[in-house]
DNA sequence: TCATTGTACATCGTATACAATATACATATC
DNA sequence: GATATGTATATTGTATACGATGTACAATGA
């Protein structure tokens, strides 16, 4: 089949584009956005700036405060703690649902991220040691075949992003959980799901909380 | 502290509106919408309905096809099967993290509407029965005070009714798993969560999915 | 000096006009 | 008669104008 061309709307491109500027940390959490500096910025009117304004309030990455203003959403230690408890558990039901053939299908890419994001570890390159290790484990909810599962992770991964950019782990602790994915990798390879879940639980925990224990 | 006066913008109320006409089943899955003659339907202009339509498919419950209509969500067997499964696991997790304490200060509210649900069952209501349903069910959840779980299972709940409606579950299955309920309930207060979640995962699989099972 | 009130400004909320595109149907061509 | 093509129409996409409201700050009075 031929690949069907469509024409992305301007706000689904300026959605795209805030999208990404609050995931990379451009846009930091609590910062003010206007629609009117926005629709300069991009060069369109105020109308597709406001469509994605609303998805992205909806998506619960910008607040909206009623004829006021709008800014960029903050994450709490507390839900962050609240985020990890369920990333946990759907982590651990998509690596259940992972038979034989669904691992065979999936291990390139998942491996490819696991890599990429160690690579980007070993050249410094924060942002993207980030994106790859969301990358990593939203491939692996992938291959559970799972779509309800899999938007949910993706819908998480957003606000773990905004709490990771704003966390500034330290390096080597950084580096620990990074190399964690290959292991992570061996033993679902080797079919051994209880020991992964537990290192899963481990990696998840301390990944994201700071303060915060199972 | 005095309630502050909000004033709910139109597209708030066209938002609250649409999503009430969807879930009570008003508007059915598949039937297309216009922006149009919902605007005037509702005596406003385009602009408040194109934003809450926006919102709504940002939620999930409306697909846009671009430049060409809108039309209402339609949840298909597989899809209801994935939610189950995450569902199932998810509401565990709430009843693990319903202690005695929260248990006691929630108690009332969720057995309320266990009580609302089987008063309508008996009245033949079947809208009303869906919707304490899903309030019960989504009470138990708030018992466990995580708002990243509890959006989570908001969300998931509005495509599960979307399913009911289509699905019209014969009356006597209907009264079986409603009247769960109270057992559930019963479990919960005798802090026996091991059998609670046991029949929670019945309850859930076989209230979903029709030829779904596990 | 401090609290209150008024005013200006910035920003959002909504309506309307127009442009662009998809869809359906009629028409032409083979 | 079937397929392809052109055209009309309906619907969505975007820009812009105007109105409503929140916010900050100055002015006024106690």
């Amino acid at each position: 089949m031929a690949t069907k061309i469509v024409q992305k709307s301007l706000s689904d491109q300026v959605y795209s584009l805030l999208k990404d500027q609050i995931l990379s940390g451009e846009l930091q959490g609590g910062t003010n956005i206007s629609e009117e500096l926005l629709a300069e910025q991009f060069g369109v009117s105020r109308t597709p700036i406001r469509e994605a304004i609303r998805r992205l309030a909806e998506y619960g990455l910008l607040i909206i405060t009623p004829r006021s203003h709008v800014s960029v959403y903050t994450v709490t230690e507390k839900e962050a703690a609240d985020i990890a408890k369920v990333r946990v558990n759907l982590e651990m039901l998509a690596i259940d649902s992972i038979d034989e053939e669904a691992y065979q299908r999936n291990v390139e890419e998942i491996a490819r991220y696991a890599a990429d994001c160690q690579y980007a570890m070993s050249v410094g390159d924060r942002a993207s040691v980030f994106e790859k290790d969301s990358l990593f484990h939203l491939a692996l909810v992938r291959a559970a075949a799972n779509s309800a599962l899999y938007d949910i992770c993706q819908r998480m991964d957003a606000k773990i992003q905004l709490l990771r950019i704003a966390q500034n782990l330290p390096e080597d602790e950084l580096s620990y959980y990074i190399n964690q994915h290959v292991q992570l990798m061996q033993l679902l390879k080797q079919g051994d799901k209880d020991s992964c879940k537990r290192l899963l639980y481990e990696h998840i925990t301390h990944d994201l909380g700071g303060g915060f224990k199972g």
